[in-house]
DNA sequence: CTGTTAGCGCTTTCAT
DNA sequence: ATGAAAGCGCTAACAG
């Protein structure tokens, strides 16, 4: 059988022996036509298998889309599929469509597919920015176009945001480990470049300072981009003169990386400091690590619900949220130091 | 500042003091423009913030679009998530990007979705589908717009399809488990309505039987869709009379919650089965899970060569493509079983 | 080099 | 209850 054409509205209208409008009004359950001609068409459309262009109903409509552009940052990614997943349910029973791209932690694709989505005239943006610099996402460039921000904020640019509570967490995570008596709390941390890295690093820094805890740049160890890179550091860090008795590890990779280092040192017969991690994982509960957890899909419900409200109404000034953390507790964190060490003065 | 309707082409060209079409020409980088036009006409661009409209765009060219629809079975899940970040990549240096929306899962958003996908005019379509009928993605619905299956064909439809060698995948294991002594080995499964789930039991039987172990049925449990039920399932499977000495879990969630179940019973002082995991898993090296592993993005490769070769020639007959496995040795899958059990006669 | 005239496939007016 | 004509924003084919 060749392949032809697709059948348009006036192919469908001709074969019922009606106008296109007719045709149209039918198809689009719009009143007032007689049943007789309704079924005409119907039968006509079903015969040629017709199928509306969405792209001519849009612009004919006035040029908007019912979808929602999401440029995620990795779509490989379990934290950004599951903001992916929040969105796409909270957008469900809404008259949009959420459609994914990934910009691969590439600033420049992301560019692109911001780009090539705002063409397509998608009814509202959400990115997952990259740490370079966003200054493009101008008023010019998204025209009125809803734009929602998620997981870091993009530098140049006022939209809505949706981000974890990095510092909340982070000064969880510290207060339990002092708590349990820990002074010298090591920091494993992801490439400064990326804004979170950069929250949690000082958020520490801070929370430490608060318990009379002054030095506490000294164990802190950032640019661990991937697992691999994490587990060097943490090797490193524990090899230094008074080294941590407790380890703080700034996303799951870290943790993952972290996690083999102190396989190798248990191995090896020596004494594992306590560790706590931001971020969440599969199989955490099976081994026993306690961390900083927080709900990613609620990130993309926010997300979401921003970008819907700004289609209503585009002239809301910028709004914020802040995805709340919880610890929780597993066992690696609740390893107090050694007796004759970090203990209280 | 108020928001303002978006400019046109049309504005462009008013403001440029030039026709429509000296504006197009311009902005489509076509030749045949003296420079100071061009500048007259990129100046007015930029005044303007004018983004040219895709939609009227490829409507004007002959109504395709240069998008790649993927209807995902589960945003959130890794798997999924390799085999769009394969597509993507393959894709990356043709004309075509890909744009993912989810099913979650569910036969009628499914279809909804792929015909919206197919409304916009997608240059071709894959489809992760799930285990419901597809007979209406006949013909005459894609009417010849490429369609891909991943992961699992589609009852009904003859179309390119690319699946793992799951039958293959499944006889690495038996074999490697049958040639350390294991003659009892379980299996557990998920739900027998998903098509991978019925394929890797059907190998599973034949490999078995293959080496002379005619009951291999006797062992296996299958409809564990969660890690919760696999849980429970190997709970039970190991309580039989004559239980396995040896582990089959077809699937990362079920080997997930077969590891739960048998970190239980070790502390518990039990012994515990060898186990083979089909789909490898972040930190199954730190736990030392032998699997059964395949390159999920190459599953996306392979659709995306599968779609673009067929953009290209419509007429092709539809092909299959197999993506294969490897076994992965880490250790729980070489317990060799008891000495009194399940040796050689 | 530049502009005019038709469409792309559909939805609006506004008539009838 | 039905239809004719105009137009959404753009490109294509053909003039000049």
């Amino acid at each position: 059988m060749a392949i032809h054409r697709r059948p348009t509205l006036a192919a469908v209208a001709e074969a019922a022996g009606v106008s296109l409008k007719t045709a149209s009004r039918v198809l689009n359950d719009e009143p007032h036509v007689a049943l007789a001609t309704q079924e005409k068409v119907r039968a006509a459309a079903v015969a040629l298998g017709f199928r509306r262009n969405a792209m001519a109903v849009d612009l004919a409509r006035g040029g908007t889309t019912p979808l929602v552009g999401f440029v995620t940052a990795d779509v490989a990614n379990r934290f950004y599929a599951s903001i992916a997943g929040g969105m796409e349910r909270a957008l469900r029973d809404s008259a949009y469509q959420l459609i994914t791209a990934s910009s691969d932690e590439d600033p420049a694709r992301e560019r692109q597919l911001t780009e090539a989505l705002l063409d397509r005239r998608v009814a509202a943006l959400v990115i997952a920015p990259t740490d370079a610099d966003h200054g493009y996402l101008g008023r010019e460039l998204t025209s009125g176009t809803p734009l929602v921000l998620v997981d870091r904020p993009a530098a140049g640019v006022d939209a809505d945001t949706v981000v974890i509570d990095n510092a909340g967490g982070v000064r969880q995570a510290v207060d339990h480990l002092v708590a349990d008596g820990h002074r010298r709390v090591g920091l494993v941390g992801d490439d400064p470049r990326v804004w979170t890295a950069r929250e949690r690093h000082l958020a520490f820094v801070r929370a430490m300072a608060d318990h009379g805890i002054a030095d506490a740049e000294r164990l802190v160890r950032d640019g661990a981009h991937d697992a691999a890179t994490a587990q060097r550091s943490v090797t490193d860090l524990l090899d230094v003169p008074e080294p941590p008795t407790a380890l703080l590890t700034m996303n799951n990779r870290i943790t993952v990386g972290a996690l083999h280092a102190l396989h190798e040192r248990r191995a090896a017969g020596r004494t594992v400091p306590a560790l706590v991690g931001f971020d969440d994982f599969e199989l955490a509960d099976l081994l026993g690590v306690t961390v900083v957890a927080y709900d990613a899909a609620e990130i993309g419900h926010q997300a979401a619900l921003l970008a819907l409200g700004r289609t209503a109404d585009p002239t809301l000034p910028a709004r914020w949220r802040t995805v709340g953390t919880r610890l929780v507790v597993r066992g690696s964190g609740e390893r107090p130091p050694p007796v004759d060490d970090g203990g209280p003065a």
